[in-house]
DNA sequence: GAAGGGATCGCCGGGATTTTTC
DNA sequence: CCGAAAAATCCCGGCGATCCCT
């Protein structure tokens, strides 16, 4: 075993993430990191998994972890301070997203699939799932609006009311429609400007990027 | 400053994940975990570029930057892969099916058959009786569906309510069903996806390919 | 739904390309 | 009038099932 420093703050965020009582801090870490279980140590169960198309996922919300049980450090007094900036979303809850948009990345499912509207389809079904309520403001934003089309309702007539052609699409396990006659650029576009509103890293919305590519 | 524990390998695969000199392990972290930075910790040059470890395209050059100073050790293999070796037939059990293939292929009947539908339902057969469980495993995939059609099934019904004309046929000593009207290019490509499901060499369905060829 | 087989042709979905709008 | 952004036409490839031939 090897000893790692790490500031207060992100050993906070790194026991808040434990799942599973008694998980080791490298546990954790691979799970975030999305690395292999580490062969003799199957301590704990994994929760998460990427859904291609499962419907029994759990939907949207995060059991309440237990917390702290990382190492054997013992906590100080001197309390966490994690600010919440005012309507700001918990790094803990962004983080989770970011999660499960990578499983998604991931998955084979979605590597080897051809079409380009089932990809941007996933990837709002994640989104709306992992964050429900964060989902339904951006959709809401006039950046979810075109000229005259209008790009996401929880209903397909609102859709086709907005447009001749928008070939409207629900998104798998989710309240919500979409426009799909769009070409990649936009289905891109789309997810961008959702992501960016869902305060998702750039860094993150790059990894989806060459998924919508023209190659 | 907390001190956490985590395992030999992944302790290497952290440190190899080092973008500037100097960096800390908060800092690699908060970087792979998407998490802001921390306070006013801008210590480190960025040497970035050469990410080797993003999937994403690179845009741009690449300049040949000097790699990790951190720790020695080049990154693990940990790279973002996850196959699904899950269902891996043995090659024992293949190689049996594939005999029991090219016997049917020698055989005179088949080859006196002049019906294609005869020919597909006498491989479907034998693809059955030698492996049921891959077969029925291969029937679920999505690539046994069409837009509207359902392939295969258990019985006959099932058949009858996704499509209008398709013409199902029991395969023989078997309980599943096909469609038969279907044109002999997809009866071809009905046999190969089965075919490679189940993980039989390329060169068996290029065998059978001539079977079923337009003359 | 009853003759059966399967090639041919028409439809549909996907999305790049073109057209329209501002 | 030009450029950018958005809309939607339309081509291509895949699938379904009609319908011709045996």
């Amino acid at each position: 075993m090897k000893i790692i420093e790490v500031d207060e703050e992100l050993y906070q965020y790194i026991a808040s993430q434990t799942k599973s009582i008694g998980e080791s801090a490298s546990d954790i870490l691979r799970r975030l990191l999305n690395l292999p279980v580490s062969g003799v140590n199957l301590t704990a169960v994994d929760l998460t998994q990427s859904t291609m198309n499962s419907t029994n996922e759990e939907k949207g919300t995060q059991l309440p972890a237990e917390k702290n049980v990382v190492a054997e450090t013992p906590k100080p007094s001197s309390e966490q301070e994690i600010k919440t900036p005012a309507r700001k979303q918990s790094t803990q809850s962004i983080q989770h997203i970011v999660t499960k948009v990578k499983n998604l990345l991931q998955s084979e499912a979605f590597q080897e699939e051809s079409k380009m509207v089932v990809r941007f389809l996933n990837i709002l079904s994640v989104l709306y799932r992992t964050n429900p309520e964060s989902f339904a403001q951006a959709t809401e934003q006039e950046t979810s609006q075109g000229r005259t089309r209008t790009y996401y309702a929880r209903d397909e007539a609102t859709l086709l009311a907005a447009g001749n052609h928008t070939k409207p699409r629900q998104i798998p396990d989710t309240p919500y429609w979409v426009i799909t006659n769009t070409n990649s650029g936009r289905k891109m576009l789309m997810l961008e400007r959702t992501m960016q509103f869902m305060e998702l890293p750039e860094e993150l919305i790059d990894e989806v990027r060459p998924y919508f590519a023209v190659v």
